[in-house]
DNA sequence: TCCATTTTTAATCAAATGATTAAAATGTTT
DNA sequence: AAACATTTTAATCATTTGATTAAAAATGGA
């Protein structure tokens, strides 16, 4: 590395700068509609030098995936797994954290269940996402609700799913959402805030239902 | 048009076996991925035919593209403007007939949702979905109960946020879904058969919640 | 049957795109 | 400074891909 360690602070090695360019455009239009001149110019290096870190555009956008799965997936994994808080902390904590998540980052759910679509297999066989979920606490307080005659619903796979909808979903129908209401971008946002305490409230309503 | 009236009944023209061909790559693969080639081999004809009948690649798609959303929202504009049915039965038929339509359709949500973010503003402009939408019947039954004090929401955006949410995300994110629960396909469209009745009983518990 | 029109095919083009190469530039070690 | 290693650049390649063209085949009407 021809790169002196404190020489530059604000500034990052060129393999870092390529594969932050390669996340942000990788995100925006998805692999296949992806150039690697696209990349090369985001990054502001010359094209070969992707090449030279990488080897391809395929293994780039391996690492790129699996960085954005990884990261997606680990603060619900972490959130779900926690044997101290209630279940109705969780469902807030999981509101509360993807909603600030998904404003930053409102590219990532899509890209992400776009490109699963295509190789799900290859993609989530390298995650041990299936043990950490359906062995979580999460799923053994939701079972014990049920047995408590809390919670209607004794299928723990809907609670999860019902959750991540009403939090994730939106986000995925922006475009069309802002195309039937007339918001602005500020205005969905703060949409979507007000959901960060809509949600909780909703689902835990939800499952008392019958 | 060499073709006579009543030659083929089970079989079709050129051109629409080219745009029967071009809706199953492109909902499959995106505009990005599908290759010409893709939908002639699809289609069984020769790759010239495409741009003899179409043109270019980017005006079949907005073919594609335009059926596809308007096939989508025609529905749900005929049933939220319903002016006899009430609000409930609205939500049931938007659950019952979505997933059903999705079911035989997979790929269509997230298929519309990735092309829209790319090209929300020309692809909808073209549709009156707006007016459709914030003027239905649906609505405004929404803000009569609102005013009742029936539900607690006051914004109908949230409500049909919801509904759709509880509806489409679960198909968007089956890969995942299957991912982390074991469930093979055939298990996978038996829940979401279920969903077809636990919905309107979420919605309905959701929006009487405070 | 003959002719005009429409449809289909095979061959080809030009541009885009992922990747490679050889040389230049830069940095490190002796 | 000299030698070596690493990084960067410009030029180029081979393949893919959307599109076109000219000719052949099929079709329908006179």
């Amino acid at each position: 590395m021809a790169k002196s360690k404190e020489a530059k602070i604000v500034d990052t090695t060129t393999e870092e700068r390529i594969k932050a360019a390669a996340r942000v455009v990788f995100h925006k239009k998805g692999y296949a509609a992806t150039r690697t001149r696209d990349i090369a110019e985001e990054a502001g290096i010359n094209l070969a030098l992707l090449n030279y870190y990488f080897r391809s555009k395929e293994k780039l956008f391996d690492i790129i995936m699996f960085e954005t799965i990884f990261g997606f997936m680990q603060n619900m994994a972490m959130v779900l797994n926690e044997e101290k808080s209630t279940l109705e902390k969780k469902v807030e904590m999981i509101a509360f954290n993807y909603i600030d998540f998904i404003t930053k980052e409102p590219n990532v759910p899509i890209f992400m269940l776009s490109e699963l679509r295509n190789n799900a297999g290859r993609l989530l066989e390298k995650l041990p996402v299936k043990q950490l979920i359906m062995t979580s606490a999460f799923f053994r307080q939701h079972q014990e609700a049920v047995a408590k005659g809390k919670i209607t619903e004794p299928n723990p796979l809907h609670f999860l799913m019902n959750l991540l909808s009403l939090v994730v979903f939106p986000f995925i129908a922006q475009p069309l959402l802002q195309g039937i209401s007339n918001l602005n971008e500020t205005q969905f946002n703060q949409l979507m805030q007000e959901r960060k305490k809509l949600i909780p409230v909703w689902v835990k309503a939800m499952m008392k239902a019958k």
